[in-house]
DNA sequence: CTCATTTCAGTTGCACTGAAATAA
DNA sequence: CTTATTTCAGTGAAACTGAAATGA
């Protein structure tokens, strides 16, 4: 009654809320834009890591793109549905699948990276080209300086 | 194998990712420094609301900070074990809780901004303080533009 | 009758854990 | 024997939904 739709001072002031409420609106654009798609953020990711460092296997997969190892199994099976991707057995390492993204894989991956740049404008709307570069900037340096520390 | 540990640059630039992996790293700061003073994120939010706007219901708390009303009623449960907060029914509408904060929940919401200043503080380590504040002018621009148009 | 509030039970998407099978 | 990979089944925390009870 006396509060409503204002945001307490010491909430709206902090940066971990901030970048919680920042975050949630990225996730949502994301998620919304990639489903008109027929995707998910995980595709993505794959495709991106499959593209930029050639054939990997499903570990090395999970490792640099921050999905379990669980749920790079199941958004596999979902792009090799598609016919994004294939899995062949590793005959160095026999434990293995190398995982190789197919021409169609590619176009999709050119596709939702158009998505993902509309996605970004939506987001940062009201910020100048220069102010995108500032936020990125000082964006990277905080994560960069959480990932190394552990 | 090829990727290990790099993130996919297509990744590493885009912003949505960046601003989802910075809060990943708030929110963890946020959850192990309220754990270490017995609280979460929601009792800190519902505090802030309490002794800024004073006495209110609970639907009124549940739209101000952001809570679901279901876990209002969970976070207020603890929240009046722990004597923080108490409810009394509100005279004028019978259906409402007037929820207050105790003095105890006062001095216990100052003691967590103090454990919040310090989580801004390890979140934001690498930045300067004017980097900290361009930062934060450029995040609440993000976050008012989205949460004014839906 | 419609709508709002509080409450509880249950659901859903998401990240993660455990364990089995296989092989280095 | 220990460790790594793939896979599946299941767990846990977090946000949310549905519905009942009460009342404006």
């Amino acid at each position: 009654m006396t509060a409503e739709d204002t945001v307490p001072t010491r909430l709206r002031q902090a940066p971990s809320w901030l970048l919680g409420q920042a975050s949630i609106h990225g996730h949502r654009l994301v998620t919304e834009h990639f489903a008109s798609a027929d995707a998910r953020g995980y595709h993505y990711r794959l495709l991106a890591a499959l593209q930029e460092f050639g054939p990997a296997s499903q570990a090395a997969l999970g490792r640099c793109t921050g999905v379990d190892r669980s749920d790079v199994v199941a958004a596999l099976n979902e792009l090799a549905d598609k016919k994004f991707i294939e899995r062949s057995p590793d005959p160095a390492d026999r434990r293995r699948n190398i995982v190789t993204i197919t021409s169609a894989g590619t176009d999709h991956l050119e596709h939702l990276t158009g998505v993902l740049t509309q996605i970004q404008d939506a987001l940062l709307a009201p910020l100048s080209a220069a102010e995108r570069e500032q936020l990125t900037h000082l964006l990277t340096r905080i994560v960069d300086h959480h990932t190394s520390r552990h």
